[in-house]
DNA sequence: ATTGATTGCAGACGCATGTATGTCATAATC
DNA sequence: GATTATGACATACATGCGTCTGCAATCAAT
């Protein structure tokens, strides 16, 4: 058959396979084929080759659904993160058993498992842009540097705070003025994480046009 | 040779298929075999197969690398997300094509190709917990309903302000009281779309993606 | 010991899939 | 119009990879 403009195709060829790579399912040569017509695997092939040598692609040589995105840079692992629903005095382990959901995360080095994610009860953070029904993803340690948000684990309940240590004691700010810091001994509080990042959700509603 | 407790491999066989799958490289049977020393493909295909059985996983028949989990309830579909530098006037379509780096959303129906990010400059929305530094993820549409937090062009710029429609007017309301709204006539005024997420990466090295 | 369930091994079959070759038509350039 | 580059096609080949059949070893219950 005829041709299409140059460049053309093989600019909506690479966001085909760039949207399944994104989407966790790298295509076959076929699948390329077959998503743009062509009545031969070789043109899909074609078009998958130049991408590779103008470096828009990597190909993982003889290795079926082998293209990728070129890395390692822009690479970065993606993880899906267990959105705890309550942390149960200590049972942390319990609770990522049985998550409200998953987020996915760029892991940026952690490890998955020592990534999880927590809903922001309580207006005590909002003078840090924290506000109620944030989520907040916690790296797991059990320690923490002076200034860090922690989720902390007081009474039975965790909470979100500036950690802050003070000689044998450690001091948990809020960062709105409406509340008052709380200053317990060291070995009396427990950190389950440092907060590395905050997310808000907002207004599914409309769902906008279709 | 002998055998493991029971259980106790399947386990590890559902963990690395999940953590290949989320990363993006769905795995072989036999990557499977060689990851954990089986000597026999049938071993990793057995586990694999039990997982299906149980639930755990779910089998594209007769695909190469045609393991998935479960969905699509819990299968929520992470799309990378472009982070844009900058938005020179209208000219998404170019700065989608070279982007600072990707975030991973969870598209929530969205198409792949409709999002896209950006970094927040200056303080106009500390009052809605929008900081600056913040990445913000936007969904493209061109309009917007009122008190939607959207992303405007305003002379060469790209701006977040919260949208709200006065009769044939278009009001962009900053959340600071520092700052004063933005009124304009409603043709003046180019929507690039709708807030639908706001980020804040802590801790170290503050860099996001790449 | 017998039985059944589970874990693991061995080898083979066949389709799916990446790859190689060669041909033809259209577009771009001179 | 001749030349060159590009897009598309047809066919074939080699191997990756899911699948099947059959058997051995370990553990628990009878």
């Amino acid at each position: 058959m005829g041709r299409t403009p140059t460049g053309e195709t093989r600019r909506k060829v690479f966001e085909f396979v760039r949207d399944r790579l994104l989407a966790g399912e790298p295509p076959t040569v076929r699948e390329v084929q077959e998503a743009f017509g062509f009545r031969a695997v070789q043109t899909a092939r074609q078009h998958l080759e130049r991408l590779v040598e103008d470096g828009r692609l990597v190909a993982d040589r003889h290795k079926a659904r082998g293209y990728r995105l070129p890395g390692p840079g822009r690479q970065s692992r993606t993880v899906l993160v267990p959105v705890l629903g309550r942390v149960p005095a200590g049972a942390l382990e319990e609770a990522v058993e049985d998550p409200d959901g998953y987020l996915p995360v760029d892991a940026r080095g952690a490890a998955a498992g020592d990534l999880f994610a927590l809903r922001v009860r309580g207006e005590s953070m909002t003078g840090v842009g924290i506000l109620p029904g944030d989520l907040v993803i916690v790296r797991r340690q059990p320690s923490a540097g002076n200034g860090d948000i922690v989720v902390a684990l007081v009474e039975t309940d965790a909470t979100v705070k500036t950690f802050r240590s003070r000689g044998r004691r450690v001091e948990l700010h809020p960062e709105n003025p409406a509340f008052d810091p709380i200053v317990l001994d060291a070995e009396a509080v427990s950190i389950l994480g440092k907060v590395i990042e905050v997310r808000r959700i907002l207004g599914v509603g409309a769902a906008a046009g279709a």
